[in-house]
DNA sequence: TTGGCTAAGTCTACTTTGTCCACA
DNA sequence: GTGTGGACTTTGTAGACTTAGCCA
């Protein structure tokens, strides 16, 4: 086919050839390179199209070719109607040639071929097989394809990098964005603790008397949050697509316990609300997803792609998350129906009927470990120490499987499981794990932990796989925040193992901080003042025990109780209050430490780049030029040769300079620890032992010191009042410890006229610089002065101050009087001028002189009562004049009458009136 | 898919210590 | 005559940093 624009090439390609002929030698180089290039085009445009016709268009060239004879037909009308003198065959070769150079020029397009506009296309011969032979045939006998060089060249795609304002705006997004999801994580918290909710659920529930027993809380946990082998919590509720209702986050709870179906963060929720119903210290987990802090940076959606083939609810869902074999992927959530389909078809494939093998043996199994492996595993260790999946066990650890061909039968499973989960993973057909739940379950000696608790998957402790499914459902792991009590915390670094990753992607710390600041006490006393299973159980007890004396002094006692009238409950809330403090802060902190210690034990990136901003460890060839690695040791290990060092090991360098504006002087003697070369570009030249010349370059070298190489300043002491200067006869006070002993920096406006005229020394204080007029000019505030002086001088300035603002005021107030005699004169003067000339031609301008007088007359109003004077107001009534019987020629000579005569308070007046309607009034003598 | 490398664009820190003239 | 304060004009550069593209 050719283009519109094609068919009106005036040149054909033997036109071409022949002025390619003509011009060869003068670009003998070019002509080569543009050979190759386009012997490179046409090559990968055979390809393409024989790609193409091979797998698209079989069909089509069928009919094309049957009828091959009508087009070859109009292929010669057209040839003679346009008139050009195309060769037999080389029609294609051109069209080729056309596409081969669109192809050099954008090879990505040639993936978007099909959307080429229709209208840039005419009706032209289909290159048939028989052509496509001619044109091999004539591309074999020396035809070449031109095409302008300038569009083959590989080309960089113009980078389109974002400005600081777009990068500002979108951290201000990213941050509105986090607060919204910080927030209605504590919205949704708070919902956790509806007791009608708790209520709800607990009635589903009836083994609370059993409860008081980590041993238990463990199976509990294993079996699937209290509803039973049979009918496990994610069973129990299905889990639907996010809702774009609004909702509240009370009444999604509500309405999700009522139907029994609900989006994963109220799933999950009502899973913490069933925790604290059992007076379990829980936490509502959740993954902040929130938008990129680069500025069109990725939008985490909720959405993978694959979905949108089949619809978006399919993966919205959440659904299994974990990459391992699992029981409960076997008797995995009840989904809807788009889910079964969606998943099980088509992301397990086959494995969806080892899935269903494995349905019986799950449930077997989970029968079998709730049974029997908890009790034997639980009974000496309180914290389950490896992870526990509910879903691992069950083929691993059966003890009933024992001959051969069982072992074998297990592990061919386990690996096609491995194998199914590895593949859902990959294609992202798993629902991102956005929401969990956090217990703690406490352990001896107060060594407790939380533990991760998935009840829409249905997964205990398994933290370590939430950051592969997140990353597995293109979720970014940058917040990861545990909500209670009104209060959060960030916990990511339990979830993630490479927080140098994380940390690049998250808002600056000292912003985050400081607003989970409150959040995390808020968090912590909750957390503290909950019960873990140990207090619980002892408390248990102690409330069994004193059951007993409870009834004697007449207080009912419950789970709850605290009637804070007797003295034993009063003591007892005390206690219990103190005890809940320490345990917070105790619990606190040990997290805190669980959570740096991950951070701090983080194992080395394997690529180089990693080390450029990681907080931890360092490679040498990603120092700054005013850093270096001191001590240089000891190195952690290697990554691709470069010896890696502690990130703490960095030192930054600084020029003597600079160190005395940290209050700091380069030790005598000692040897600069690196030495920059730069071109000197400026006009001033430095000291002569300072430059090098070298290679013809003027250079300077620039001595760069370690902190270890300097100590605190030693500036010369004041004495007998005389402020030591430097060189310029000033003193720079970059900061208070650049002051020298003795002296005090009074940082006052027109303080050193009052030094100067006490006969005091001082010193001017340059604080820093500012570029004025194009060039950087020192910046002066206040003086410096030897302190005994101080004083002195602060009452002498007081007293100045005072007498300058005095003087000010009585300045300012001359300066009011002055004005307003002038404004009152100017006023007077131009009514009289308006009561002389005000009427006929001078009505206007007198207009607008009265109101320009009124915008400055707001603040006079004296002026308006002079304006509005009797007299004023006569003139302008009474003088108005007639109308004239006719009017005059323009330019002609007023001939004035004596029209009347009054008589004021300044005399008598006369009034001469033009038959125009000039008026002039005049005063006489 | 990942990592190494590079090009290119953006951002940031560094640099650094006046002169003239009107007016009080 | 002298001191004071305002106007003048509005940098330039190197290097760090970031990001996208290319390639193995």
């Amino acid at each position: 086919m050719r283009t519109r624009s094609q068919s009106k090439r005036p040149q054909s390609v033997g036109e071409q050839e022949d002025m390619k002929s003509r011009h060869a030698p003068e670009s003998i180089d070019d002509n080569e390179t543009l050979s190759n290039i386009s012997r490179d085009a046409v090559g990968k445009l055979l390809k393409r199209v024989n790609k193409g016709f091979n797998k698209e268009n079989v069909g089509y060239l069928r009919q094309c070719e049957s009828a091959a004879t009508m087009e070859r037909g109009s292929r010669d009308i057209d040839k003679r109607s346009t008139g050009t003198a195309i060769e037999k065959g080389t029609a294609e070769p051109e069209c080729y040639g056309r596409e081969a150079m669109q192809y050099a020029s954008n090879p990505e397009k040639d993936e978007d071929d099909k959307d080429y506009d229709d209208s840039e296309w005419e009706d032209g011969s289909i290159p048939t097989l028989s052509s496509m032979k001619d044109f091999q045939e004539d591309l074999a006998s020396g035809i070449s394809v031109e095409f302008d060089v300038s569009h083959c060249l590989p080309k960089r795609k113009p980078v389109r990098r974002a400005t600081a304002e777009e990068k500002e705006v979108a951290e201000f997004v990213h941050k509105a964005h986090l607060l919204c999801l910080l927030g209605r994580g504590r919205l949704m918290d708070c919902a956790c603790n509806d007791p009608l909710i708790q209520d709800s659920e607990m009635s589903n529930i009836n083994f609370i008397n059993i409860l008081y027993s980590k041993r238990m809380f463990i199976m509990v946990l294993l079996i699937g949050m209290c509803y039973g082998s049979e009918k496990t919590f994610h069973n129990n509720f299905h889990v639907r697509s996010q809702s774009v209702a609004e909702k509240s986050c009370h009444s999604a709870l509500a309405s999700t316990l009522e139907t029994r179906e609900g989006t994963p963060e109220a799933v999950a929720a009502l899973s913490v609300a069933l925790f604290r119903a059992l007076n379990l210290t829980t936490r509502f987990v959740s993954i902040l997803d929130v938008v990129s802090l680069k500025p069109d940076g990725e939008l985490s959606e909720p959405i993978v792609e694959v979905g949108s083939k089949r619809g978006r609810d399919i993966f919205s869902s959440s659904t299994l998350m974990v990459a391992g074999p699992s029981c409960s992927f076997a008797s995995s959530v009840k989904s809807p129906p788009e889910v079964e389909h969606g998943i099980s078809q088509t992301a397990a494939g086959g494995a969806g009927r080892q899935a269903d093998k494995s349905k019986k043996n799950g449930l077997q199994c989970q029968d079998s470990l709730t049974i029997d492996e908890p009790k034997e595993k639980m009974s000496d260790v309180a914290v389950p120490e490896p992870p526990i999946d509910i879903s691992e066990p069950c083929l691993v650890k059966s003890d009933g499987l024992k001959r051969k061909g069982d072992l074998e039968f297990q592990m061919q499973l386990e690996m096609a499981l491995s194998a199914t989960a590895i593949g859902t993973i990959g294609s992202k057909k798993v629902g991102a794990p956005l929401y969990w739940v956090e217990v703690f379950c406490c352990g001896e000696n107060l060594t407790g932990k939380w533990v991760h608790v998935d009840a829409i998957n249905g997964i205990v402790d398994g933290e370590h796989k939430v950051e592969a499914a997140a990353v597995a459902c293109k979720k970014s792991l940058r917040y990861v925040v545990a909500f209670a009590g009104q209060g959060a915390k960030d916990v990511t670094r339990r979830y993630c193992t490479k927080w140098y990753k994380v940390a690049a992607k998250r808002v600056n710390s000292s912003w985050w901080d400081a607003v989970l600041a409150p959040l995390r006490e808020l968090e912590s006393g909750a957390t503290g003042g909950g019960v873990n299973l140990e207090y619980e159980a002892s408390a248990h007890e102690k409330n069994e025990e004193s059951q007993v004396a409870n009834s004697n002094h007449g207080c009912s006692l419950d789970k709850n109780h605290s009637c804070g009238a007797c003295k034993e409950c009063s003591e007892k809330q005390v206690e219990g209050s103190s005890m809940r403090k320490s345990l917070a802060s105790t619990r606190s902190s040990l997290e805190d430490m669980e959570l740096e210690t991950r951070a701090l034990t983080e194992p080395l990136p394997t690529n180089q780049q990693a080390y450029r901003n990681h907080q931890l460890y360092v490679i040498e060839r990603w120092l700054n030029k005013n850093q270096v690695l001191y001590p240089k040791g000891p190195v952690l290990g290697f990554c691709s040769g470069h010896a890696v060092y502690p990130r703490t090991c960095v030192q930054t360098l600084r020029t003597k300079e600079r160190w005395l504006r940290e209050g700091l002087q380069v030790k005598a003697g000692e040897v600069p620890a690196k030495v920059l070369k730069r071109s000197l570009k400026r006009g001033k030249e430095e000291a002569p032992d300072d430059d090098i010349y070298a290679d013809g370059l003027h250079q300077e070298i620039t001595a760069l010191y370690g902190r270890w190489q300097t100590e605190p300043l030693h500036l010369p002491r004041a004495v007998n009042g005389i402020v030591p200067k430097n060189e310029r006869g000033r003193v720079d006070v970059w900061s208070e410890k650049c002051l020298p002993p003795g002296t005090v920096h009074l940082r006052l406006p027109r303080v050193a006229a009052v030094a100067r005229r006490l006969d005091i020394d001082y010193a001017s204080a340059m604080v820093g610089f500012e570029f004025r007029n194009g060039r950087s000019a020192p910046l002066f505030e206040g003086i410096v002065v030897c302190t005994e002086f101080k004083d002195a001088i602060l009452q002498a300035y007081l007293e100045e101050e005072e007498r300058r603002e005095a003087e000010e005021k009585r300045r300012n107030e001359v300066q009011a009087l002055s004005r307003w005699y002038q404004l009152l004169s100017s006023i007077i003067t131009r009514q009289r001028l308006n009561s002389c000339y005000g009427a006929g031609a001078l009505s206007q301008p007198s207009t607008e002189i009265r109101k320009s007088d009124d915008k400055c007359s707001t603040s006079a109003n004296r002026a308006q009562e002079i304006v509005a004077s009797p007299r004023c107001q006569q003139d302008d009534t009474s003088e108005k004049p007639d109308v004239p019987p006719s009017m005059p020629e323009e330019n002609h000579e007023h001939e004035f009458v004596m029209d009347k005569e009054a008589s004021g308070e300044e005399g008598p007046t006369q009034v001469k009136r033009c038959r125009c309607g000039f008026s002039v009034q005049f005063e006489t003598l």
